[in-house]
DNA sequence: TAGATACTGAACTGATGAGTCTAGTAATTC
DNA sequence: GAATTACTAGACTCATCAGTTCAGTATCTA
């Protein structure tokens, strides 16, 4: 068992390994069954981890969950260094729209969006740190982008916020929708990425 | 206590009054609070019932559940009349994205959806009852509208089904994830129309 | 090595909640 | 009126589960 602590305290430390178990075990579970279906003693049993040592990193079944789905949000940030404004325009959203459907079609996001639409009642936090972190995040990059690519007389739009919101919208389609819905276990890659593409088409038709 | 049963057996009928109140009692319940959120002690109470009365009507909080949503789902069936070929295409659609938004953005229809997306998981017979009622229906009253149109050479597209699925989810736009996630308790109903407007603009551009 | 803290495992507490049971009352049919 | 079934009120069973307690062991710092 190996052990890193930044603050040096007396006594034995805690084992950053055995909070990252603990991490790894609750948010699996907490993806798969959700907050009431889960109990500490699974969330400990799957860790291998003592129940009580959960309650000593964590100080309630709350507490872990929130850390989990803030931690989780972090990992939504996606870089912008992948919009290139040199690119064709339609190449570029033919990307976007490819990698935006692949991240928000994967059972993984899915499960996240499930979790905070059951959670968004009693702890809107949590859904400000999504939204945040994930969706806004995202329009304000292909807002940026839009505007850009107007400046430079490639787009002919007085509203990059406006364009960015229907383009993203349209993207998710009724593919998200059935996933969300728990209709489609699987997604056919070929017809999404064939949508999105209308999607792009359409999108330039009435951008230019 | 007013009774009222079709089938004649001998004894006191079963009230239907009482199944009524109910149901009331516990499709609120259930949309303002969730499925394990809410107890049969606490929709005994609600519906001004017994709880064994309860157990008479329904077999299970399982039961009673899924009869809830069924319920709930027909309710959600949009009739095809307003759909008018004969107005102006930009007129009807603005009229459609106006219908849509206003349904999609009250605060049922978002609870409905996030009691859906909480349940899917355990129960996807519920998610299609939904789907089936609910979106499927729309997008299949929109084709077809759509259809006719461009038959009528009112509008140039080969696909109208995929025309319709990128109007619809243009029209829920950051309104409806903002309602799901409860980061907005009201609708800025004037900047819903406008966003509206602009997706039609933009659709009958893409489309003739 | 001593003092301190972390971890384990298992038993325990207290609350909540689904579903049952019972005894009595109300409504309906024949 | 007699048989039958619905409804009520409340007590009851049984399981689950968040969080605690405890006694023993492991691991760290000084």
């Amino acid at each position: 068992m190996s052990t890193a602590n930044a603050t040096a305290t007396r006594g034995r430390p805690k084992s950053t390994a055995k909070k990252a178990q603990i991490f790894e075990a609750a948010v699996n579970l907490f993806l798969e069954k959700g907050f009431d279906g889960t109990s500490m003693d699974e969330i400990a049993e799957r860790a291998e981890v003592s129940k009580q040592t959960v309650y000593s990193h964590f100080r309630s079944k709350e507490d872990l969950f929130s850390y989990c789905i803030a931690e989780k949000c972090v990992s939504y940030e996606l870089s912008p260094e992948f919009l290139d404004l040199e690119r064709p325009v339609d190449q570029m959203l033919r990307v976007v729209g490819r990698k935006f459907t692949d991240l928000l079609h994967s059972d993984d996001a899915i499960h996240m969006k499930r979790l905070l639409c059951a959670s968004a009642e009693q702890s809107p936090v949590l859904s400000e740190l999504y939204y945040e972190a994930g969706p806004k995040h995202m329009i304000d990059l292909l807002t940026d982008y839009l505007r850009r690519q107007a400046e430079r007389g490639r787009l002919k739009l007085d509203d990059p916020r406006t364009a960015a919101c229907q383009l993203l919208h349209m993207f998710l389609g009724e593919t998200h929708l059935l996933r969300l819905l728990n209709l489609r276990q699987t997604v056919d890659q070929e017809a999404v990425n064939d949508y999105v593409d209308a999607c792009v088409d359409m999108f330039l038709r009435a951008y230019r």
